[in-house]
DNA sequence: CGATGGTTTGAGATATATCAAACCTCGTGG
DNA sequence: CCACGAGGTTTGATATATCTCAAACCATCG
């Protein structure tokens, strides 16, 4: 018995394309690894040594300028694949933002694998595109939005995609309360923003009563409907 | 014959994958169309109905808000693939910038076919996982960028994406001098800027010696390392 | 408790947006 | 051939959103 087949990503992760025999091939070249928050699997700039499934947890994706600007480039959650096949440096680093456990498989055993497996390619591609409109709408999000229209928008992608898949019951108490997984440096290294400008949008958020703000990282939605005006 | 073999893009786009005779099948579902400068192949939220080969020319990727600000998203030269195969929707508009000539099919007939070439689909793979790269990277323009680094990026980039590939000598003249495809307001667009900012950081580049312009649409960079330091 | 790190609030500075006018460039028609 | 008009571009003056710097605040943990 494998690891895989405990697995709770099995049916959404790039695996789910394989057989079981197909599947212990996989788990044979892959191991398991946790991290604590703030720990980084990759690096920017990095050879691309690594590739991996997330299991459980969220990481953040980020790149930076010379004199420390930082950007937040995408947020990775269970199921997602993260690092760069099929290429020889990474863009960007790759950090736990809360415990998360990865299934991590050295590039180069990864790239032969999926080169004799179609279907995992084929998978692999459906997300890699998937992926990229996500980012392109985020293009629209940094590029064109007031602080206040790019705040509601990650409200809402977040209590979207913080659902646990399956649990019927908590993906409705999650769309209105969520626990977010950034500081608010964080959030604002997502939204192209400054810490007090992000704080700032949040307390008015609240003041209008959109949100709710029962502590730090704690949000709950009160007026859906008009916060996704506020989006724009 | 097939349109295929006089194809200039046959080796460097998708499909250098395929042998004689699978090209010949794909040629038999695709068909040849010319843009002119301004017309759209696809509109942001439509149905997926085609996908594309560039042949010649070059087209933005865009998308816009409701009340009318847009950005593009990305931008495409001969060789790149256009169009979201196994999606239902296209999350962004295609409109020509130049004359451009492409090589389209039905999303549907394409789907199929890929599904049948692992070949392609590997290339379209790596041709997807190198344009969200790319992707990444602007994000962090868009959001942690001032508006001079932001053009001096740009006029980078540009000049290095224009080069036909193959002509030596013509690649390190352009690398100097080129004719951008952008009216200022498409910069502005691309940049996430208004149209008076991106012509105050076109003037200010030249008064800093670092650009020539010598027509609207021509651009020489006549300070390389210059423009790479004000880039950021 | 007091120290520490993250967060909120405030006051002021600044980059970019906005509004408006002047300016080219180029094609058209008199 | 020149005047005219139209679209795009540049320049100017002003407004404003966001940033910057600084202080107060608040949870958490030893």
């Amino acid at each position: 018995m494998s690891a895989c087949d405990t697995c709770v990503v099995r049916n959404r992760a790039i695996c789910a394309a394989l057989d079981t025999e197909e599947l212990k091939a996989l788990n044979a070249i892959g191991r398991r690894r946790m991290l604590e928050p703030g720990e980084s699997l990759m690096w920017e700039g990095e050879d691309s040594v690594l590739v991996a499934n997330v299991i459980d947890g969220v990481l953040k994706l980020s790149t930076g300028t010379e004199d420390g600007r930082e950007q937040i480039v995408g947020v990775v959650y269970p199921s997602d694949f993260i690092g760069r096949p099929f290429g020889s440096t990474s863009g960007h680093g790759v950090t736990a933002l809360t415990e998360a456990k990865v299934c991590v498989f050295s590039r180069r055993d990864f790239d032969a694998f999926a080169r004799e497996h179609p279907a995992l390619e084929h998978k692999l591609l459906q997300r890699t595109l998937a992926e990229l409109d996500r980012t392109r709408r985020w293009m629209l999000l940094l590029g064109r939005k007031s602080a206040g229209e790019k705040l509601a928008s990650f409200l809402l992608e977040m209590s979207e995609r913080l659902v646990q898949p399956g649990c019927e019951v908590q993906s409705e108490k999650t769309l209105r309360r969520f626990a977010l997984p950034f500081s608010r440096q964080q959030v604002a290294d997502v939204l192209g923003l400054t810490i007090e400008t992000v704080s700032r949008q949040f307390t008015r958020l609240k003041a209008d009563g959109l949100i709710d703000l029962p502590s730090r990282r704690e949000v709950v939605i009160l007026d859906r409907e008009g916060l996704m005006a506020e989006a724009g």
